[in-house]
DNA sequence: CTAGGGTTAG
């Protein structure tokens, strides 16, 4: 006889395994976010299975719950939530907080009673729920702060938190996380600190959630040394987490901080993803150094990256604002499928090198592509109007705007019609425009206006316009200057003279004019009349040389711009020593024949400079992009790209 | 049953 054994037994005759229950099922799909089966075998259990249902109410409830909650279904939640009540679930913690939660994530319905909205309704039974809750724990807190939190009812959220505290029931590392983005937000980075204290006091600053959170707030603080900080001293920090860092550094400027991590990152071996780039790129377009783009254009190609769209549209407007639309158009046309933002930073970048007209052809291909703009590709598209000079068609798309698309213009809209108008001389009808309004117009929208009156001359305009941007925005500075300048240019010597005193008076400086350019990955700075730069001399002396040539050409040296009482003679010595011409000459005689320049400028380019670069660029044969405060200027053979219309 | 962190156009 065999000695008897389990093993043997088993062996033998084994049992085939249990089916695993309906409750195990529903809560296995809802963790794996398959919310739909979830719900399915929930409903099933209940159709097919009386007993079973019967007997795992408590189990499968918060399953079936939050499956509701990710998906939305208010109606099933509500029976969920009857049938809770009724089976005496609701006695149970993680059954009510899940109910808890569903109604936090539920959204607000329409509001049927005019003094009380959709989520205020949403919050009472929220609140209902909570207080009836027999058993309160840390989540049922959590559920309500978080609810709270983000649906921007942050003053609640945190007295939620006091009132938790009150209550004997200790903030965790899921409150943190809640709360911190409300200082992120608010940019409250005394507040923020003191949670910050909290967290270590409490032990929880090396969780990771509530890392990224501490991050993300001094991030948004503009106090990335902080969130460098909080970063270094992370046990784990898995690759979302750069990303994560990368980004607000980028976005708070400071570049040099993301670059940093950038290479950091590639060193500890973490593989950069498409948003580290589309990240990045964008920093890099702030900063207009195409020198840094390239490099990380280089990167994207090599990574098999530049199939992305987010990183396609970030390259798109990353060479636009270095200065560079070709490549920026090559990368646009190799895009299989646009989306709304490859289009409008293509559209915008064509609206702001020229020719401008490429701007309204591209939009009008989008929209056989049934391609629907927002307000951001109307921005873009009046732009390109007000540079083209296309009065007629500016207001097409304005008034397209609401008559078709249901977007309301904004002040930005506005403003870029107004200057559409004004540029080419309608002044009057400018006028009109902003004054029939039906928002209130700003300074800005009113400084478009003062703007072109200064280009044609109207001193009585301007002063109206004037005396209006100054009573919304008395220290004014830019519209101070163009004011005055309009009084200079009409020889109205003393009135310049005398709001040039009241300026100083009241303590306003005018920002010096500047230029500068990328050479041998150094950026060369240019002031005026600076002759600080060692090459000083010899760009004056090739200035001279170019100078007697462009006079044989035909130039004519414009004083218009000049706004000092002095003879012609002075006025040209001024002329030469602005800061885009010393910038330009010392690009030309430090790099090879044949380089393309590229030159920015903070203000805007005046006429004299604009006609003297046309000159250089037919003598030495190069093309030079220049970007002013306002557009970019291509000049080759004597022409430029804005058509003289600036 | 509660949490977070990422991206492009102005």
């Amino acid at each position: 006889m065999q000695p008897w054994s389990i093993a043997a037994a088993a062996a033998a005759a084994p049992f085939p395994p249990l089916p695993p229950s309906w409750a195990h099922q529903i809560r296995v799909a809802a963790s794996q976010g398959d919310f739909h089966h979830a719900i399915a075998l929930f409903l099933r259990m209940r159709a097919s299975d009386p007993a079973a249902a019967c007997s795992s109410v408590l189990t499968s409830l918060p399953g079936a719950l939050k499956s509701c909650a990710a998906l939305g279904l208010r109606a099933l939640g509500a029976s969920l939530h009857a049938l809770a009540l009724r089976s005496g679930a609701f006695a149970d913690r993680f059954a009510a907080n899940a109910l808890l939660n569903l109604y936090c994530k539920l959204p607000a319905p329409p509001s049927h009673s005019p003094e009380m909205d959709g989520s205020a309704v949403v919050l009472e039974s929220v609140r209902k729920v909570f207080d009836e809750m027999p058993e309160k724990d840390v989540v049922s807190w959590n559920t309500l702060v978080l609810g709270c939190a983000e649906s921007g009812r942050h003053g609640e959220a945190l007295g939620l938190v006091r009132e938790m505290w009150r209550d004997g029931c200790k903030p965790d590392s899921f409150t943190l996380s809640s709360v911190l983005p409300i200082f992120a937000e608010g940019a409250d980075v005394r507040r923020g600190m003191e949670l910050h204290g909290f967290a270590t006091r409490n032990g929880f600053h090396d969780d990771v959630f509530v890392g990224s959170s501490l991050i993300d707030m001094y991030a948004n603080c503009t106090r990335t040394d902080y969130s460098v900080k909080v970063f270094d001293n992370l046990p784990v920090r898995d690759a979302i987490l750069w990303n994560s860092m990368l980004a607000g550094c980028a976005q708070n400027g400071s570049v040099d901080e993301a670059l940093g991590l950038f290479r950091r990152m590639l060193h500890s071996g973490i593989k950069p993803m498409p948003v580290t780039f589309s990240s990045l790129i964008p920093a890099c377009g702030n900063l207009a150094s195409l020198l840094l783009g390239k490099q990380l254009h280089a990167y994207v190609i090599r990574g098999g990256f530049d199939g992305n769209v987010f990183i396609s549209s970030s390259l798109i407007d990353m060479y636009c604002k270095c200065g560079n639309v070709s490549i920026a158009r090559r990368i646009f046309d190799r895009i299989q499928s646009p989306d709304i933002v490859s289009w409008t930073a293509m559209i915008m970048g064509h609206a702001l090198h020229g020719p401008a007209r490429e701007a309204l052809v591209l939009f009008d291909r989008m929209e056989l592509g049934n391609l629907k703009p927002n307000h951001i590709t109307f921005l873009a598209v009046l732009t390109a109007c007000s540079h083209a000079g296309l009065v007629d068609k500016g207001w097409k798309y304005f008034n397209s705007m609401s008559d078709h698309y249901g977007i309301v213009p904004s002040l930005e809209h506005h403003a870029a019609l107004a200057d559409t108008l004004g540029r080419p001389g309608k002044l009057e009808e400018a006028y009109n425009f902003i004054s029939g309004m039906k928002i209130k117009p700003t300074a800005s929208v009113w400084s478009t206006l003062l703007r072109a009156c200064k280009v044609h001359k109207n001193t009585v305009l301007a002063e109206e316009v004037a005396k209006k941007i100054f009573d919304l925005e008395p220290r004014s500075m830019g519209s101070h200057i163009i004011l005055s300048n309009t009084y200079s240019s009409s020889g109205r010597w003393n009135e310049a003279a005398h709001l040039r005193k009241s300026m100083r008076k009241k303590g306003m400086q005018k920002e010096p004019a500047c230029s500068w350019i990328e050479v041998k990955n150094k950026q060369h700075v240019f002031v005026a009349h600076d002759k600080s730069h060692p090459w000083y001399e010899r760009i004056i002396d090739a200035l001279n040389v170019f100078s007697e040539q462009m006079v044989r050409q035909g130039y004519v040296p414009n004083t218009d711009d000049v706004f000092q009482d002095i003879e012609e003679e002075q006025k040209n010595s001024v002329l030469c020593g602005h800061s885009e011409k010393l910038a330009i000459v010392f690009g030309i005689i430090s790099t090879p024949p044949g380089t393309t320049i590229r030159v920015m400028k903070n203000l805007r380019v005046c006429v004299d400079c604009h006609t003297v670069t046309k000159f250089i660029s037919k003598i030495v044969g190069r093309e030079i992009v220049m970007r002013d405060a306002n557009r970019f200027h291509h000049f080759k053979d004597g022409i430029c790209s804005c058509g003289d219309f600036w």
